[in-house]
RNA sequence: GCGUCGAUGGUAGAGUGGUCAAUUACAUCAGACUGUAAAUCUGACGCCUUCGGGCUACGCAGGUUCAAAUCCUGCUCGGCGCA
């Protein structure tokens, strides 16, 4: 069972600062929160992790069910203890997937849109997942079989593999869906967070874990709104906000949510993971951010710093002996040059991907600490001012 | 020396009379990526362009043909075989 604390507020927004303590190990937030899907951060190993300054790890309920098997995690001592982090834990309940195999299949739709997207409702093909109120069927992604995920089967997939915090199985929608859609949706999750409830205190009778339901909602205020009010009135430990957006909403929708949801109950955004993204988030009153953009950027050649991203790939790298970020203290910059890191990646060497990964990882955990820092300090708006001033994104 | 096979865009390698500026892969140059189907995906990749098209190209030089990377002749270079 986690408590937490709330040590700061900003005045006049919804942004403050606090802890969350675990069985594992204390939060402070707001705090980024490393994804490692499959209980493992892509690249990385557990002591990298730890050497990063992680403070917790999110790992998928979908896919170790899959691989190897929500049994066998069980039988290790639960994902954490599995790839050997001794931290806190979080995992997703798999309602990321009825999405990302289902609505976003095979299409160019992700769940933060651009604005010319949300109007895109084209049908797609061969999706992977198909959702009914009963829950979601999938095909695995890796042999094709069939498996039906139930908000019942979800709680005791992530009893089993035994994170401190666990998500309520809910449907992230597309941010193409029409309105109508999203409102059937809405009401689907909100039984569904009911009985991923049920399940869960049935499961967990010595209050092992804790259970975040999931707002959704898509754009749509009301149904956000709704969704905060509906859903902060269940016994929920926290809470997850979901669902599709577009950029520019990421802050307002999410301030809509946060001002109904209960004030001493942790928020954590899911899915979001940019620089600016996050600033906005904080601001609009989030505890928590796990995101995939960090790695996976990293390992497609896409580095943050402090002017910006660069694709390290690029043929202007090739000869630059400088810092990927100037100044920068992660492991990556302290012992290799951008030169270094170019050639990594021509040559299709792995140190690329992990070396790219440590500093988009340290880049995204340092800013979350440090916009933690500003809150405490009364400086955020500084903060966020001098940030943004030198961070462009083109 | 004789015979034989071959010479294609940065590389490898398709094509064997028109639908070829030339399949494909790699390389190259860019771009995308936000609860990880992702060490992935997308686009560009002869020169010029008012984007309609124009021009120069498949070892070199001729030739046949309405039309040649594709057929013929010679040459140059290379592989293999025989001397």
């Amino acid at each position: 069972m986690l408590k937490f604390t709330i040590e700061k507020k900003i005045e006049g927004t919804l942004a403050r600062a606090g802890e969350i303590q675990t069985k594992n190990g204390v939060i402070q937030t707001p705090a980024f929160v490393t994804v490692g899907t499959k209980a493992t951060v892509k690249a990385l190993t557990a002591e990298q992790i730890r050497s990063l300054g992680a403070q917790v790890v999110l790992a998928n309920t979908y896919h170790l069910y899959l691989q190897p098997g929500a049994d066998i995690v069980e039988k290790a001592g639960g994902f954490g203890k599995f790839m050997d982090w001794h931290g806190p834990t979080m995992t997703d309940s798999g309602g990321f997937q009825a999405f990302s195999l289902g609505a976003a299949f095979g299409t160019s739709v992700s769940k933060v849109a651009t604005g010319d997207e949300v109007s895109d409702i084209s049908a797609t093909k061969g999706q992977l997942a198909k959702v009914t109120d009963e829950g979601v069927t999938f095909k695995s992604h890796l042999d094709g079989s069939s498996h039906l995920f139930t908000p019942e089967s979800s709680m005791e997939a992530q009893w089993k593999l035994g994170a401190d915090m666990i998500f309520a199985f809910d449907e992230c929608t597309s941010p193409s869906a029409p309105y109508e859609y999203q409102q059937k949706s809405l009401v689907r999750t909100y039984e569904w967070a009911k009985r991923s409830l049920v399940r869960h205190e049935e499961l967990d009778t010595e209050k092992q874990q804790s259970l975040f339901g999931v707002i959704q909602g898509g754009r749509f205020q009301d149904l956000r709104e709704q969704a905060a009010r509906d859903l902060g009135a269940l016994p929920f430990d926290g809470y997850g906000i979901g669902g599709s957006f577009t950029k520019d909403d990421i802050g307002t929708a999410v301030g809509w949510v946060n001002t109904i949801l209960p004030e001493d109950k942790p928020r954590h955004l899911l899915g979001i993971g940019e620089p600016i993204d996050l600033f906005n988030a904080v601001e609009a009153g989030c505890d928590l951010f796990d995101c995939i953009a960090p790695t996976r950027m990293a390992r497609h050649g896409t580095l943050h710093t402090t002017h910006g991203r660069i694709n390290i790939k690029n043929a202007k790298f090739v000869d630059d002996f400088t810092q990927i970020d100037e100044g920068c203290t992660c492991y990556t910059c302290t012992h290799h040059t951008r030169a270094y890191i170019a050639h990594l990646f021509r040559a299709d060497e792995i140190a690329a991907a992990t070396l790219a990964s440590i500093h988009n990882l340290h880049f995204i955990l340092r800013l979350v600490e440090k916009i933690r820092e500003s809150i405490l300090n009364d400086t955020f708006f500084e903060y966020k001012k001098e940030f943004l001033e030198t961070y462009i994104k083109k």
